[in-house]
DNA sequence: TGGAGGAGATAGATCTGGTCTATGGATGAA
DNA sequence: TTCATCCATAGACCAGATCTATCTCCTCCA
């Protein structure tokens, strides 16, 4: 292209560069680990590659020429740049420093993210945390592809492509809840036909929770359409708790309110409606030291079998 | 002392630079002049030395992982850096850049410096050529022993004291002169002590022109006070031309105003008045490129014999 | 004034490690 | 399919980086 390339063997900078900052060949020689014949000979390599005397050789040490100092000028912040990066990257490694990108559904994240994240963030305090929340899987998968963020963790069910690996990391049981005018629902397991009778509170379209219960109902050759869309799903509580519909959340995020008697289980007989869990992550980008650190530490260890695809659990 | 030396082979870092900026490793090898393995192994052992991998291997190239963009960010301008100097030493090289400082009192710059300051900046248009006109003899060598200039020419008497590497680049010679007033004077030669009978214009004390009028009175026990002082011998000139005063000038500048009937040359007898002109170098500072080709093909080459210390020629 | 100490330069032997050639695998284009 | 392109790997080779030992020069100090 336009430049032709370096004239100089680069590692002879790392000399030039300790022999300025020491002012002595034999100062650098210790620095960098080397006898003093060696920084000697890299220093005259260097001036005949550069074809000019770089220092005036004195009783008592090297001090830089008129072109010396034109060099050192620029080798002075090169080195700095580059041991700068060293000691970034060097950070990085011992998670004392980095970055560590992370996206979820709002359910994702109060189940799974938000504990990790928290014991991370208590033993690695230099390394910053960035989480995103988005409610559409399919906008957070896009993310990881993009390289945007280093992992996700998604309830099924969700369109995973090419490139992502997928790892389960838990399960969570989902039940239809209803408020206390639908209290009666609760009495005796109910056919899912029947439920669509009353009116649904759920989360926006596109988000796996309702394409979850939509499946439900497609099974039996019915469409979900809700009565009610809010953004997150506490507030989904609150609309059932005030009557305006029934709706499906996990178990175990109710179960305190069902046992208070302000929400109402309702049963749909059948095994239990499980959802599954699993981090997302891109295939082919390798991930960080704090992104591998947080998956292999921090968050539930996969279990005994390991799924390949996201099934519809 | 605070920080450990450098954790990588800098000369891969050329490599990275390389790759990083033409996407693919056989093209960075055309560029470095190495082959494609070579490459590739350089930045396996870059990638090995930092501890973390650098590079998505993709079908069509490589491209930068997060890590990765972290080193890109410090080593692009590193490398910028290290080019730039490269060059600018190379320019220096070709006298195609790169500084010269002179320093000469007035006397020499007109004789000696100033033609050849004008080839050479005929030549080499892109060297800078400061030059620096001090009055005293004394301020130009330290100036030279400082370092903050190249090279001086002066003209006898001075005190070269050590490391001050002297060369004789010519003889001017000197004469009295007289205005209208005094050009009696000019009809026969005159003994020394006569002279001091009338006043004298000199410029200031300090001054070598000075001090060589001084040794000449001095031979005789005389002491040499002149009645008036101006700056430049071009006030001299005037001043005598005006009958202010006789004053001693070198012979070749006032030559066309003694044709033209202006001044009139006091002849006193012996020998020719000759003052011999010196280049004068630093010792033991290299001279840059630009003093080296300035010295060697712009000044007048010194005469069959070199002489060593400046003598009181 | 002689010797110790500390600076850099030099010579010569050693052997690391950078470089090349040859080859293989993967992918995308024709 | 075949060809072109790109990167990884293996193995051989040898330039050159490194070390030890020694020398010179200078300063400092007894």
């Amino acid at each position: 292209m336009d430049e032709r390339s370096f004239s100089t063997n680069l590692e002879y900078y790392k000399s030039f560069y300790y022999v300025v900052k020491y002012g002595t060949i034999t100062a650098a020689a210790d620095c960098l680990c080397l006898t003093q014949p060696t920084v000697t000979s890299a220093i005259q390599k260097l001036e005949e590659q550069l074809g000019c005397t770089l220092f005036l050789r004195t009783k008592r040490g090297m001090t830089l020429t008129a072109e010396g100092k034109i060099l050192w000028d620029r080798v002075e912040p090169a080195c700095q740049l580059l041991l700068s990066a060293e000691r970034e990257l060097a950070a990085a490694q011992k998670l004392d420093g980095g970055n560590l990108s992370i996206a979820s559904t709002e359910m994702s994240f109060r189940t799974y993210v938000l504990p990790a994240m928290e014991r991370f963030t208590r033993d690695h305090p230099n390394v910053k945390v960035r989480f995103r929340n988005a409610p559409l899987s399919d906008k957070i998968l896009d993310m990881i592809r993009n390289g945007e963020i280093d992992l996700a963790i998604l309830h099924a069910p969700f369109q995973a492509g090419e490139h992502l690996q997928t790892r389960l990391i838990g399960t969570i049981e989902e039940c239809f809840v209803a408020g206390p005018k639908y209290a009666f629902l609760a009495d005796a397991p109910r056919p899912v036909p029947e439920l669509l009778q009353y009116p649904f509170v759920s989360v926006p379209e596109g988000s796996s929770t309702k394409q979850y219960v939509s499946g439900i109902f497609q099974r039996y050759g019915l469409d979900y359409e809700p009565e009610m869309e809010v953004t997150t799903s506490e507030l989904v509580i609150q609309a059932v708790k005030h009557n305006l519909g029934l709706a499906m959340l996990p178990w175990q995020r109710i179960r305190k309110d069902v046992d208070r008697g302000e929400l109402f289980r309702i049963d749909i007989g059948g095994p239990p409606m499980e959802r599954k869990a699993y981090l997302i992550t891109h295939g082919e980008i390798p991930l960080g030291p704090a992104a591998r650190a947080f998956v292999d530490q921090y968050l539930p260890a996969p279990p005994e079998r390991e799924e390949k695809a996201a099934p519809k659990g």
